[in-house]
Parts: structure tokens; sequence; C-alpha cells
DNA sequence: ATTGACTCCCAAAACGTTTTGGTTTATACT
DNA sequence: AGTATAAACCAAAACGTTTTGGGAGTCAAT
């Protein structure tokens, strides 16, 4: 079953040298003879040995290993926005030296335990976060035991720890900004269950922002949707059964808006002349459809890239000097919205 | 840094007995008292002990790790097949005590260094390899060294492995009879690179299955596309320009027969009517379009279940009886073929 | 009094690595 | 001749677990 089980034992014994010789020569200690050196390298390179990382763990007590929980929701789960994720921080990862653990999880009480145990168990050194919520018990819980983590997105709590995140309101600033300009008054904001901390921030960022301009967002023009397509097919039904329906429906991701756009279409409505339809994420989709979608990009696979390479800073013990990274998103404005 | 440190020793030090009699205690070797089994059990729910999973694996020499390598094209990387799938196998390896060491790759040369180096330095006690191609290094490596694998998905080569995979022939012969029942003469297909085992077959598949109608599929018929929406959408551009162009296309994923839709319709080409759109996969939009895509339905999610079931049950010695399982994909008529 | 069976326990080895705290030998300096 | 200094090496401990191969004590049957 097993290719290789070279051990330093074995070149210890061909070399005729302790295993401690061995071990600092392949390690580059300077206690060492360049011949010896070049012996170990050859016969090592000879009967292809390599290390056995969990025996360097053990002793080492760390695991190169970096935790990455996805919040699953049903099965059919799918979202563009992880594989991109996924690549960023996998991509980086690599080219540190670290693996990732990856565990999919349905958001419920048992989440925790999958935190719990793998920290107990020395499974990862520590964790990458993701759709954090406004009173989020993981990072109660990973801040308490003051364990390594990085997190996209911020948390209402009070403890302080590093992350990044993009600014929510301003983005929603510059969609609040278009609409009006392009003359609507009549907004509707299609978001995400309140206690995801950018569904609650972009909703509100969206009222603060109407609000100076003088508007309203009324209860009645607020849905909740699950960043699925067919819920912002759904929600968009109710508002455009309203007798005063909107005249512009902003979402809280593309998924939704895509969904809008579909069953505004269905109804006969000119997407961008009648109805005005803004998404959030700047998925691939969101160039190509038909109308392209004016929407808000956010370099996903660049925040994966940053979040994995602030974390392995700090499980290498840096300091590092900016704890709190918020990146401004950029309104990308396609035909969805018209006024081109 | 850290919550727990608490080890078999201290547990041994407050009951007053030898590690081993503890170890055994935990395990439930019948040769420890009931007396001291439970006081044992109390001591350690008490100072909450967690066996340390490194020394474990040093000891057992296994992982109890499973490796997934996700092939990536280019950094705007998004496939909904991905995540469905990862859903799939991170949920059934965590109800079967596995965890799940995740990279992504680009399918390269270093490719199989990311194979060699967790195969080499006993980081993941198995594999689960997707999207297989028809000269799959990989699998050739891995049969090789004799290390245990399951695919999703065969190969051309001569080695035995257990897999599950979909009768992609199958799926293509109902898709060509659908077609030719609905009147369709000149169907045109947008496959994947051929070196990929699934588009070679959907490729073979319908060429048979057309031959059988006694119908041709020309080489200026077949385009070679990415699995991308936009590919879909550009290669849609080049048979639509033939002065004699195709009244079907079939393409090897819904990604880009989303494409294909998007081009048509940009063009004024009502689908399902002036021309129709078969996908591959069924993705939860497919559903959802306007017009909803007709496609072939695989069961991704519980594919993933199974892959991942297979693999532990050869990691655990089972004698599998069913190596190789192959799925019927279901054809699922919407309205991008019309006629209904 | 011995034997055998049974119950309960444990010291030590093993997994493969890195690190600690040396020793030995040769060379150079007083 | 004695003493630093440096170069090259290594035995043993440590990481925390499981397993091996026993041992000690009790009780009942011979």
């Amino acid at each position: 079953m097993q290719a290789n089980t070279a051990t330093l034992k074995d070149i210890a014994e061909k070399v005729g040298k302790s295993i401690t010789t061995v071990s600092r020569a392949l390690h580059g200690y300077d206690d060492v003879s360049p011949e010896t050196r070049m012996l170990v390298e050859q016969v090592a390179a000879e009967i292809g040995y390599t290390p056995n990382i969990i025996a360097q763990r053990l002793q080492k007590k760390s695991t190169d290993t970096i935790g990455f929980v996805i919040p699953t929701y049903g099965p059919r789960f799918t979202d563009p926005f992880f594989t991109e994720f996924l690549a960023g921080i996998g991509n980086t990862a690599v080219k540190l030296g670290y693996d990732i653990l990856v565990s999919t999880h349905p958001i419920s009480e048992e989440e925790m335990h999958s935190y719990q145990n793998k920290v107990q168990s020395y499974r990862v050194d520590g964790f990458i976060l993701v759709r954090t919520r406004r009173d989020d018990s993981r990072i109660k819980y990973l801040c308490s035991i003051n364990f390594p983590f990085v997190a996209f997105g911020r948390t209402e709590g009070s403890c302080p720890f590093p992350f990044v995140d993009v600014d929510n309101r301003y983005a929603m600033k510059m969609i609040a900004d278009h609409l009006v300009q392009l003359g609507h008054r009549k907004i509707a904001f299609i978001g995400a269950p309140d206690y995801l901390m950018f569904a609650h921030e972009r909703l509100e960022g969206l009222k603060q922002a109407l609000k100076e301009h003088d508007l309203d967002l009324p209860n009645t023009m607020v849905k909740v949707g699950d960043l699925t397509q067919i819920s912002g097919l759904k929600q968009t039904e109710i508002l455009l059964d309203y007798p005063d329906p909107p005249t512009a429906i902003v979402t809280c991701n593309d998924l939704m808006a895509l969904g809008v756009i579909i069953t505004a279409q269905k109804r006969g409505l000119r997407i961008g002349e009648d109805l005005a339809v803004v998404g959030y994420d700047d998925i691939p989709q969101a160039e190509n459809n038909l109308p392209s979608l004016t929407t808000i990009h956010q370099p996903i696979y660049k925040i994966g890239s940053i979040v994995c390479d602030m974390l392995v800073r700090i499980l290498k013990g840096d300091v590092i000097e900016d704890q709190k990274i918020i990146i401004k998103p950029t309104l990308i404005i396609r035909e969805s919205c018209g006024g081109q």
C-alpha cells in the first residue's frame, strides 16, 4: 500500500553517521562538514527520502494547516463566491507551505463543534472565517481562547481581531448615488438574513445613503432573500405586485439580481428602462448576462489571498502592523440600470 | 496561544494509574476495572482531554485524511460543480471521521508534484480524483504505487481502479433522440478539450447517437469551449455565422449553454423556436433561466458522497464488491428546446 | 502446597522527527 | 606543556499516543 518509507535512520545507516547529523545536514546547520552534507544529500535523493510530516508536526507542535469551514445551505449548495475564495486561499497557502483543511457545515449548533474539535485535537494552527455574523459565536470562541484566525468581514462584538472587509456602506452609497442620479425615487432592496454582518451593513448603508438624498427606504421595500437566484426571483414577484412598485431593485448579491431580472422579464418589463437592477459581487456571469448587470466588484480571489497571507504571518509570529484592512469596492456600471 | 493541552499523562497522574491503563480505559479495553474506567472518564471530561490527533497519527501511521485537488483554470475560476461536489464529500467525510485536505492547482506539470508530495510526506491516506483525463498521469502514478483513490470519471488507461461515472454516451443518446424527434437535422456541439475524458465521451456519444439516425456530425459543427459561459458565447458566434447554421446546439455543460442562449438572443433568435439549446449538469440556474434550460441532470452531491464513502471503505480495508459504479443520468426537458 | 484461570494493571518500545547539551579531535595560542 | 578555540559529530530526550508482552494478586480446584 505504501510507496516510500525511507527515514532519517535509513540515511544515517547508509552514510555511517548519526541521525542527528543527518537531520542537521539536511537543515543546513553549520556544524556539519561539507563532505558529510554532500553525501547525506546525495543518499537522501537516491533513496527518495521525504520527511514524515506527521513526525515533524508532533515534534514542532504545529500543523502548518489552516482550517476553513464552508457554511452550506442545503444540498444543492453552490455559490461562485466560495470557489473563487477557495482558489485565492489555496494558491496562496501552497506557496507559503501551508495545507488547507476544508470542511463543510450547515450553520447550526454543531458548527461550533467543528471548530472546537479542530482546535482541541490540534488539527489546525489557525482558521479563516467567512460570512461573519453580527453576533458571531465562532469569533467569540476563538477570541476567548486566543486562537489565531483572520476573518473576511467584521462583527459587532468588542473583541479585536484581524480581518479584511469590503466597505459595504461605501458601496451602497455609490449605488444610491447612481440610481438617484438616474432619476429613481422608488428603490427596493432584496437583502439576506440580518444576522449576517454584510447583509446588515448593506441594508443600513443603503438606508443611510438614501436618507442623504432625502429618500426613505420603507420596510415594505425591503425583502429578505437567501442569496440564491430563486429567492431573488420570488421576492421580486412580491415587489412587483405592489400597486406602486419600485423602479429600481438593489440586491445583496448577483445571483439574486439575476433572479430579479428573470422575473421582471417574464412580466414583460424592460430591464434598464422600466426597472433598474443592481447586484453585488461581480461574478463572471454579471458581465455576460443579457442585459449585463450593474454591480459592485469585490476582488474575492485577492481577498482570499490577502486573508491567507495575513494568517500565515500571524502564525509565524510576525507583528502585523495593519490588522484591519478595508477594501474600497468599485461600482461597475452596465446595462441593467440603463441610462448609459 | 493554546487552549488545551491535557494529555494522557495528566489524567494518569490525577487518577494514580499508568498511561497505558488510561489509554486502554478510554478505548474500552476489557482489562480495566469498571471503577477505574469510570474514574478515568470522569477526570478526562473534567480537565477537557482531547486526544492529540498528530500523536495518534504518528503511531497509527495513518492520517484519516482524504486529499482533493481542485483543478483550476485562471484566477476568476468559479464552477458550481465544485462547491456541490465538495459539499457532498465534505458532509460524508465528517460523518465517517475523515478530514479533507483541499488544494487548488492549475492543470500542469507541477500538478503531479502536488499529489506526489502529499503521498510521500504522509499527508493523506487516499485521494478523490475528479475531471479525469483520457490519458491521466495522476491515475497512472497512483496506480503504479498502489495508493488508494477513487475517481469521478474513467480513463483510457488499462489499470483497474474504483470509480463512479455517469453514462455520458447514454446521456447524449437521449439528447440526440429528443432533438431528432423534434425535427432537428443540423445539430452542433460545443464541447471541451478532448483530453478530458467526459468531453471526449460526450462528443463520441453524440456522434454515435446521430449516426443511428443517419445523421452526420461534421467537424465544422464541433467547437471546443473551456466550460465557461463566455466560451459558450464566443463559439456560438462562429456557429451562427455559418451560411447554413445549426438549428440546435448541444453543449458540454450548462454554463456554456447559458452563453449560447445569450448570443442567440442578442441576434434576435427565439430560443426553442429558431434555435434549440441543450446543456449538461443541471445547475440550479438551468431551471430558473429564461428560457429554462433543457439539460442532463447528474446528482453531483450524491456522487461526491458515494465517492467519498467508497474511498473510506477501501481505506478501512473493506472489500468493495462494486468498484465501478455507472450512474444513468436523466434528461430534463425544459423550454430551451421548445416543442413542449 | 501447587497449579491454573482470571482480573487488573503497567514498563517499555515504537512511530520519525528536532533539539539539547554535550564529547572528541585537531589546531593555535600562551 | 598546558589551555583556548573551533570543527565535526552524536546520545538521549522530547513530542503524545498505542501496543506489546508481560507481572502481580486472588481465588478455586487439585
